[in-house]
DNA sequence: ATTATTGCAAAGACTTTGCAACTCC
DNA sequence: GGAGTTGCAAAGTCTTTGCAATAAT
């Protein structure tokens, strides 16, 4: 806990913007739910440990994080935005039957995709960054 | 336009659902539009060309077409859900700077992934399906 | 001391619901 | 004729806004 404290610390103070409680909280709600929570999840469990913060500051702090590169938006489909903290490149694995999300590394696939793309241009777009949705069933139950 | 009548009306029978002109109309929202409409832009098309159908009644129906393998939803970040044709496997190119999405099909690149997928595996995973979100710039304006 | 940030309550935006009236097969 | 659909208005949900009070540097 004291690690997340000095993590989001420095983050802000890198960007210049001010260390709140309320903005720590926020960053600590994100990491410790650590499965792609939605802007309803982390509220939750603001309101169950801070219960004082308002969710509005929530989300005001949701989307400086986002504009600040400290959080990402994940695409996803049926439902709610969900966030997740900037870490290195990665895909997700999105499951068919049920809301959970789970990051997928793989420097070899991605440098098979890069490869790939530095032969082959698609017209008219330049492209920045790839990332892949793959959708499938888990197998083993988490939680 | 008499082909789009003819297109959805056999979609419709074939799964046993009813012909009426607000599924045509929201058929042919979407076939027009033809960019990934928003709920929103198809209410606007359909308001324009359809005054006397309801919005609720549009959003039923794209629910309906959606469990129906009629629609899919597609993967967005910052906004609203959005709607496209069910077609054959494609991926998506993300503007990063307007809204704008576009189908890409890739064969060759298709077939990469899926030989790749079937000598590693993804422990606890089972896939399905992958598609890319090729996030980048388009070079060319589009309207 | 100054400027940014928070909290509240109210407003906003999009979407869903319930139910009577109406259509399609 | 009967089940499935529609339209309306109202309710619901999640998110944003405005602004005075408060906290951070």
């Amino acid at each position: 806990m004291k690690q997340i404290h000095l993590e989001i610390s420095s983050r802000l103070s890198e960007k210049g913007l001010k260390i709140t409680p309320q903005r720590i909280a926020v960053y600590e709600a994100v990491k410790i739910l650590n499965n792609h929570p939605t802007a309803e999840k982390i509220n939750e469990y603001i309101k169950k440990n801070h219960p004082h913060i308002s969710v509005a500051t929530v989300y005001k702090i949701l989307e400086l994080f986002c504009q600040n590169n400290i959080l990402n938006k994940v695409k996803t489909d049926a439902d709610y935005m969900r966030y997740e903290l900037v870490i290195n490149h990665h895909h997700h694995l999105y499951c068919l039957e049920s809301e959970r999300i789970e990051d997928f590394f793989d420097n070899e696939l991605d440098k098979l995709i890069e490869e790939y793309f530095k032969t082959k241009n698609i017209p008219g777009f330049e492209v920045d960054n790839i990332k892949l949705q793959i959708i499938g069933k888990f197998i083993n139950q988490k939680n």
